[in-house]
This record gives C-alpha cells, structure tokens and sequence, in this order.
DNA sequence: GTCTATAATTTGATAGAC
DNA sequence: GTCTATCAAATTATAGAC
C-alpha cells in the first residue's frame, strides 16, 4: 500500500526542515520530489504555515509515541534514559539531520505564528517525560532539581546536534552525550 | 567619529543572522536600515556570502578578544568560567539573540561553503579557550576529559539559548548555566 | 560611494478546467 | 486530486550614470 500524497508531502518537508531551516523548503521543490505540481500541494496544505503545524504535530506525535513503548518496555532507568539519549543520537547518525524543534526554535523569530506552540509543546513534553522517568523511579531530588537536570539534558543533545554537525564529526556528539546523560542519572 | 557604512552592514546583517537566521536578511532591508540602497551594500560586500564571512570573523574575533581579556585580568578559574558564561547569558538576556554560529551551524546545509569554515572555527576555539583555562589552572583529568567537558559546556549553552529562546523563559537558560558550568568545574 | 534601473529567478498563493 | 496558467512580491546581483 503506497503512502498517501499527504504523508509523503510531510515526509519530504520534515526532511526539508530539518536539513535546512524553515526558509529552504519549498512547495515547488515538494512538489516535485513527490512527483506532483505545486498547486496540489497547497490542495493538502493551503499555507505553508499548515504544512509545517503538521510536520511538527506527527515528529512530536512519533517521538512521544516512541517514548511510550519504552517507558513500558523497559524498567530500568538507565536503560529508558539511554534509550532517550538514542533517539537524538539517531537523528544524527540516521537520519544526518537535526532535532525538527531544535532548527524550529533556533528560527523562532521567523516562524508563523502557529508553528510557534508545537515546538514549545515538544520541549516541554520531553522535559515533563524525563521528569516523570526519575520520580516514578525514586530520585529523592526535589521537583526543581529534576527539572534542572531534564533541562541541561535536552539543552545538550540540542547543542551537541548542531556542534557534531558543523565540525562534521560524530564522536563531538558522543563526547557530549556521555557525559550529559552521566550527569542526568545523578538524579537518582 | 561615526561608524563607516561597512561597520554598520555588519551590525545590522549580525543581527539579522542571529535573529533569523542567515535566509531572512536580505540586502534591501539592510539598506534601508542603514539609509542607502541594495546596490550600494553590494559595492561593500558583493554576495550575500561575502558578507557572511565578514560577520562571522567580526563575531569571532571580538568574542575571542573579549576572553582573552579575561585570561589576563583574571586568575581564579572561577571566575574565568562563570565570565565565559556570562556571555552566552548576555547574549539571552542583553542581546535576545542566539550565538551567530549557533544559528550559522544549524543551517550549516544551506550555508555559502565560504562561511562553514569560520563557524567550525568558533566552536574549536571555544573549545581550546575552555581547554586552556582548565590546564593552566592544574586540572588533573586527561587531555580527553578536559576536551569532553568542554564540549558539553559549550553545547549545553548553545542548546540552552535555543530553549530559552522559545520557551521564552530565560530561566530555563539559567537552570542549564549554572548546573554545566558547576558540571564544568569538575575538571579541578 | 551612492544612485537608478533592471535582469533573472524564486517564492507563496489563487483561479478555474478536467 | 491534480493540472495549467498566472499573479504579485521578493530575492541576489549587475550595468552604468553621477
């Protein structure tokens, strides 16, 4: 079963985003990857305010879906928050691209303002799960300690992204990783 | 004495960058910040890359000025490092703009080739200032270590202007500072 | 150094046929 | 749902007068 029109559209400019920035993605430059003409697109997604609230809905909805199966998959703290540590280290080593928020909220200034909630939302969702990891696992740290250190972690993994990408060199990214995710687990 | 027109092109264009990224600014409305034509900033900095590499190193080297200063009037590594964050900070808080090369480095797909090498400049930099300080203040830890720590400071502070930034809540850019920089000072 | 004028391209978006 | 055709605006950049 081929994917919809819609869903490759979303594919194809999440990917946009991601590599280059709000700005570079085109409706035309869609358009042709999916192999269709410019104004089609627009019949899915009128503006391109639309197209980027729904890009940034599914990558939110996939990564907090994603969080979910592993919060019930696994018990251990380390393993959940190794697992979380994954899911960047994959955006980097997988996919070559950024964090779709990380490149959104660096570009905050020029954004529809619609985009603006769902990036906020991400953010906070990952701060909120990270919490919810070490409470539900016996950190005996104070409500704003453990905010504290979710904060510094993602702050990292944003960082380290866009740091191991312009020095062109993975192991920035490990090196930062290591040690930030070293640092969160003294929550518990 | 005022500021020759280059000087200005470069303040407005660096504000711009950090802003909005490098796609937003564009000659007209430089120009017509300045009081002169797009032609005419043209006759200063013939392509849009030109003028790029020309903030970059302007941001460069004044940022890097600024912590050699620090390096010779102060001697506690402290406070050398609670300055060097202070930068960042200023940047948040003074300026409500994101590092130039973090933006830069987050568009590092869609950037002039010309520009890459100062962003990537920057970053190493910063990490052999951080680098140094620890070194010639007696840290023990190993040439990794130290390399290591000092890049999850400065990616936890890039990543931490981002999260600000969209947040809008520069407390969340303190939270972050204050536990990478105590993070940072384990070196010692 | 700055101007007017303009070229060549790209952009987001719409109207209307099929 | 997709197409052709088109619009209005913006972009980087250049030529040549002053």
């Amino acid at each position: 079963m081929p994917k919809v029109t819609a869903e490759q559209i979303i594919d194809i400019a999440e990917s946009m985003i991601r590599s280059n920035g709000y700005h570079s993605f085109s409706f035309r430059e869609i358009a042709s990857q999916v192999g269709i003409k410019s104004s089609s697109v627009h019949y899915h997604f009128p503006t391109k305010a639309d197209l980027a609230v729904a890009v940034a809905k599914r990558y939110s909805d996939s990564f907090f879906a994603r969080l979910d199966e592993l919060s019930a998959q696994f018990e251990e703290p380390e393993v959940l928050i190794n697992e979380y540590v994954n899911m960047f280290r994959a955006a980097l080593t997988i996919d070559r691209k950024l964090c779709l928020c990380g490149m959104l909220g660096a570009e905050k200034a020029v954004l529809p303002p619609s985009v603006l909630p769902e990036v906020k939302g991400f953010f906070i969702r990952n701060l909120v799960w990270l919490s919810h990891v070490a409470v539900t696992h016996g950190s005996n740290l104070s409500e704003d300690d453990i905010h504290q250190r979710a904060s510094c972690l993602l702050a990292s993994l944003e960082g380290a992204l866009i740091i191991a990408q312009t020095l062109e060199d993975d192991e920035s990214f490990e090196n930062i990783a290591s040690l930030s995710q070293q640092d969160f687990m003294t929550v518990f």
